[in-house]
RNA sequence: CGCGGGGUGGAGCAGCCCGGUAGCUCGCGAGGCUCAUAACCUCGAGGUCGUCGGUUCAAAUCCGGCCCCCGCAACCA
């Protein structure tokens, strides 16, 4: 904490095609604390951040929601900003990707990357889907292998014999989107030779000063023991994005002008505030810090140094990775109602409250962060009401007409020995690790309550002849308080507010954690946080599971009597009905199977697969591998008959040959629901 | 042998880098207080620190083998 330090730190960048979720909002709390706690020791940091807006998921949202592309996104960047707003996230800039600055600053990258010779413009082919009306990235199209042969493997490697490929190289392509045999369409594509980077690359991220280990590790792992793969960086026309200047009907792939979008954000910022653009992005004294999930490790910490490297611009000085969000030990489940949006948590509980709780539970590195409701109610209702906020409340009003003393009184050392403890949790705060700073400070709080105790002010203020004494014992109390109040500040901004506004001055500075407090007025005490009730969490619960999925549309409650009509839409919304008709023809070419499970075992090393041997009547035999392990167990499903996809072609799996699909319904994982058959029914039937 | 993280009283965690009486919060039991949002304070029960072996005077802590759990990846055709 000597000179000030000028940082600069970002968040990734939310894409405009849903709201935000308290997956989310781990990320943003995160970072919000970080930038918090650095404005508060006196550094200059600004945080930056916006919705990423291009891409093809926000051009089929668009027109699904009947509104240009601008509209849409105009209205999600409204939303998006309103939920952080709700949860005391300040941003300095709240941008987009779709803005004039971030056009010119991807030109200038593209020029750089031009310069550079890292750009190859190569003619190739590519499929393209005529059905859907789109060219298909690497994961929409099936094939056989072009080395080992083996049917039925993705876009971009076989997994069989490990080896990559594109797309074309694909023997008897389809299309998953809509099964229609691809065409080859030839265009201009440009991509990124990142390769010509690699030792920089490895040195940067090797370096053990950028990354945590074990993302330093994973890098080194999985990408840098072997030549970096080109990068794909446009796209034909349709797409919502930046055209090409010199590549008329192309387009910057989304994660090509992403995180050029944290420089543009920083720039609106600074055409606003008179700052200079190139004293942050191009400055050996300004620091840059991205906070990002663990998903998007590649693009981070690979593409983007190279590219800013590249262009000329400050790189990072650090990359802070988190892990995900569980509920309960679970991934966030839309059926179960964890996947709770922004907007839906605060109609039922106080930001302040998952403000804490993610700090309890966030450290430097990149496990996943469990939100488990009873110790949720437990850690709040403990900790910030019962120990910190309590403080305040059994000693503020004996103090309220003769505030606090005039000269600190002795406390026993009290106060020096929470000051002293500042530098430990400033150095937690400044490693991420959360958790850490939020034990040391309750550490202070529970030193603070048994004080009180002892010296049991309600006693001394049934005698006026003590007025002095309860001043000092009050003095000490509330100081105590205060000093935790600016301790949580990066945390609670709203706690220290009114932690200010009762002792009448305001918390802007750690170094009030310091130096006791004394002569003040003493505002009337007035609670200053509620308690969480389980039934609130229960009700935000609820709330979240039927109808809360649907993206953009706020959609009103349903009336509460049942009604068969009024099934939840929720289905839809995730996979809505398809547009193209298909003909009899098309229908017929499917050739649906009653079958009969006469084997179905366990396969020890899949996570998600049963081997089903099947009956298709006479001595017709399948084995399917089916991906139903965590809904069904193998011993209910011998006997039953289940409806099947007989001409499907086989496919090699990492277990065996499935050579056909058991059709069910359901998101997958634990929800499957196998289809069934009234009696009667015998294997080999054709469904029609 | 795909990569990574972890297994510490009922729950969640700290301690492990730099070996030496196993600690915190919650929960539980008993008592106290009554200022405070059924908040607060004191005391107590409860752990052979996943397992086996090695190093050492001494291992939760260092080394090796094994088992289990969780992410990512791979297998929902």
């Amino acid at each position: 904490m000597t000179a000030s330090r000028r940082i600069l730190v970002t968040s990734a960048l939310p894409y405009a095609n849903g709201p935000i979720h308290i997956g989310h909002l781990v990320e943003y709390i995160q970072t919000d604390i970080w930038v918090r706690f650095q404005k508060l020791i006196g550094n200059r940091c600004i945080y930056i951040c916006a919705d990423d807006t291009h891409g093809t998921a926000i051009m089929i949202s668009a027109k699904k929601a009947g509104v240009s592309e601008e509209a849409f996104i105009a209205r999600m960047n409204g939303e998006h900003q309103r939920d952080f707003a709700g949860f005391q996230i300040a941003f300095d800039n709240y941008g987009s990707t779709n803005c004039p600055e971030n056009r010119e600053l991807c030109g200038q990258f593209w020029t750089a990357l031009r310069a550079a010779g890292l750009i190859a413009e190569k003619d190739v082919s590519q499929l393209y889907d005529p059905v859907a009306g789109t060219f298909l990235a690497d994961r929409f199209v099936k094939g056989t292998c072009p080395k080992c042969k083996s049917p039925n493997q993705y876009g971009d490697n076989c997994d069989k014999c490990q080896s990559t490929y594109t797309p074309a190289d694909l023997i008897d392509p389809v299309s998953t989107l809509s099964g229609a045999k691809p065409e080859l369409r030839s265009a201009k594509h440009l991509f990124v030779e990142l390769e010509k980077l690699h030792p920089f690359l490895e040195q940067w991220s090797q370096s053990g000063e950028h990354l945590q280990d074990e993302v330093a590790n994973y890098l080194q792992g999985h990408f840098l023991g072997e030549p970096l793969r080109d990068w794909d960086i446009s796209r034909p026309a349709p797409y919502f994005g930046f055209e090409i200047p010199d590549s008329p009907g192309n387009y910057w792939y989304v994660w090509f002008d992403a995180p050029i979008g944290y420089i543009a954000s920083t720039w609106e910022w600074a055409k606003r505030t008179g700052e200079k653009l190139d004293d942050w992005w191009k400055s050996t004294s300004a620091e840059i810090h991205h906070f990002i999930g663990k998903d998007i490790t590649y693009f981070h910490t690979l593409f983007w140094p190279g590219m800013l490297k590249t262009a000329g611009f400050t790189l990072p000085t650090k990359v802070h990775i988190h892990g995900f969000l569980t509920v309960g030990g679970e991934k966030m489940s839309k059926s179960k109602g964890t996947f709770v949006m922004a907007a839906t948590y605060l109609k039922h509980l106080d930001p302040a409250w998952l403000r804490y709780y993610y700090a309890s539970k966030l450290g430097p590195r990149l496990d996943d962060l469990d939100l488990n409701p009873d110790e949720f109610v437990n850690k709040i209702n403990s900790d910030l009401v019962g120990k910190v906020v309590n403080l305040a409340s059994r000693t503020a009003k004996f103090v309220q007409t003769s505030g606090l003393s005039k000269v600190y009184p002795n406390d026993g050392g009290l106060f020096a020995q929470g000051a002293a403890a500042g530098a430990a949790i400033a150095e937690a705060y400044e490693a991420c690790d959360y958790s850490r700073a939020m034990r040391l400070i309750m550490e202070l709080a529970d030193r603070a309550n048994p004080y009180v105790d002892e010296q049991a002010p309600w006693k001394i203020a049934k005698d006026p002849a003590r007025a002095a004494e309860l001043q000092d014992v009050c003095t000490i109390a509330l100081n105590l308080f205060r000093q935790i109040a600016v301790y949580l500040a990066p945390v609670l901004p709203k706690l220290a507010e009114q932690a200010g506004a009762l002792l009448n001055d305001p918390l802007t500075s750690w170094s009030q954690s310091q130096q006791p407090l004394v002569g003040t007025p003493v505002a009337p005490f007035t609670h200053l946080m509620k308690r969480v009730e389980r039934k609130d969490i229960d009700a935000m619960i609820e709330e979240s599971k039927p109808q809360e999925t649907g993206a953009a549309s706020p959609s009103p409650p349903l009336p509460l009597s049942p009604s068969p009509s009024l099934d939840s839409d929720a289905p839809l919304v995730a996979e809505p009905l398809v547009a193209d008709l298909i003909s009899i023809d098309d229908f017929t070419k499917v050739d649906l199977r009653v079958a009969r499970v006469v084997a179905a075992e366990e396969v020890p090393e899949a996570k998600k697969l049963l081997k089903l041997t099947l009956s298709l009547g006479g001595d017709v035999r399948r084995q399917v591998f089916a991906g139903i392990k965590a809904a069904y167990k193998p011993e209910a499903l011998v006997g039953r008959l289940v409806v099947v996809v007989a001409n499907l072609q086989p496919r090699q799996m990492k277990f065996g040959l499935s050579e056909g699909m058991v059709t069910a319904a359901g998101p997958g994982g634990t929800e499957v629901f196998l289809l069934g058959l009234d009696s009667g029914a015998q294997p080999g039937m054709r469904v029609h």
